[in-house]
DNA sequence: TAGATTGTTAATCGATTAACAATC
DNA sequence: TAGATTGTTAATCGATTAACAATC
């Protein structure tokens, strides 16, 4: 059988739908159409019923959608239902601030480690979790079962961490230092450029004021 | 003049050329070829002079373009030559991250104030701004002229929250709370959704264990 | 059964890539 | 001038939307 390429656009609108769902699934409602989902979400019920056909159907003709169900089916997809062990690298406030992030921990995220190079930092705990030296950080990664690194430490360090880590065994880096990180194909690579984020805030807040003119 | 539409797909990549430009800058490299630059990026040559030529032509035939006005001039699409002056509201791990980035400084973004509603935050100082309390942000926001609001509020107060700074007038906002916001069309809104992000890490982590069966 | 809504095919639209004449 | 590389048009590819038969 031909396994279907599922397009990016597509997988970076999952996570969308399962927030949607989730949230629809804390006010207790049961059912949803795509015409009603796609009206909240500003998006075309086409679209909607698209999506979800490339993993198989999860709807019934003439009802639409179980909300509980079709959550915990694209829950399946985005690989939630395992958990997954998470070191940060780099204690500053970013790293600080995913370190006290509780809420990934309920989506299955736990974080194993905090690592960092300065020794004022080094011995602080957060949520319980001592932040440890780095040079402690390939004795534990060897050691441990790692499978995603955040990666909060500064531009210019990043791509030795990433090599670093890589060859110690990572295989998933959730890189937030504004670069790319250029690594094998069998690791994955998820960026959150904020510098990126506010410039294209900037974009759009010249193209409102040129329209103003 | 008809005024072509600029995609998203094209705004999206504008972040990232700005950044390569100014990592060659930083280098002293003085000219580049779209081929060059295509195979440093991980593009195509040809989507690279597409998207330039969407606001005219930076370069120079059996030339390529010169990486310092190329810089500026993309600079200038995105605004970057303006100050804006940006206010936080939630002064958690992130709202914190966010005021001691100095990085964003550099790139004309001045934080002008950080609120938050917990008594045990309100009076400390970020790099020199006092936290205030919230019931202070209608009069800040009306007494400054404050072009980006940062909201790093925990979700269920998102709405209200950004309901609040809108109707005081900001017509910016950089969303970090995990929900989207429903606002007027003048209003400008960029989303920074973080566990979107780790879901899509998990997303690509588990594609790579299917394929390894 | 009649009404509703999916799953899916076909049509449209838009974005990316290829090609090449223009020109530095 | 010859070589290089852009700017831009044309071709291709992929994604979105529309439409509707299948079916709950």
């Amino acid at each position: 059988m031909e396994k279907k390429r599922i397009s990016k656009a597509v997988i970076n609108r999952l996570p969308r739908y399962y927030r949607y769902l989730g949230d629809l699934l804390e006010k207790d409602v049961v059912r949803i159409s795509s015409k009603e989902l796609s009206e909240k979400m500003k998006v075309t019920a086409s679209q909607i019923r698209q999506d979800l056909n490339n993993f198989g159907g999860f709807g019934q003709q003439g009802y639409g959608y179980n909300v509980e169900y079709l959550h915990s089916e694209i829950g399946k997809i985005l690989g939630l239902e395992k958990q997954y062990s998470l070191i940060i690298i780099g204690a500053g406030n970013l790293g600080q601030a995913l370190a006290n992030y509780a809420d990934f921990e309920r989506r299955g995220f736990f974080v194993k480690g905090i690592f960092d190079i300065n020794p004022r930092l080094v011995g602080m705990s957060i949520r319980g979790i001592e932040i440890k030296n780095v040079d402690e950080l390939e004795d534990f990664v060897k050691n441990n079962d790692i499978d995603i690194a955040a990666l909060t430490v500064p531009k210019a360090k990043a791509p030795q961490v990433a090599a670093d880590l890589v060859k110690w065994g990572i295989k998933g880096i959730w890189n937030f230092a504004p670069t790319d990180l250029n690594l094998p194909d069998d690791v994955v690579v998820e960026n959150v450029h904020l510098s990126d984020s506010l410039m294209k805030l900037s974009y759009k807040l010249s193209e409102k004021r040129k329209l103003a003119d």
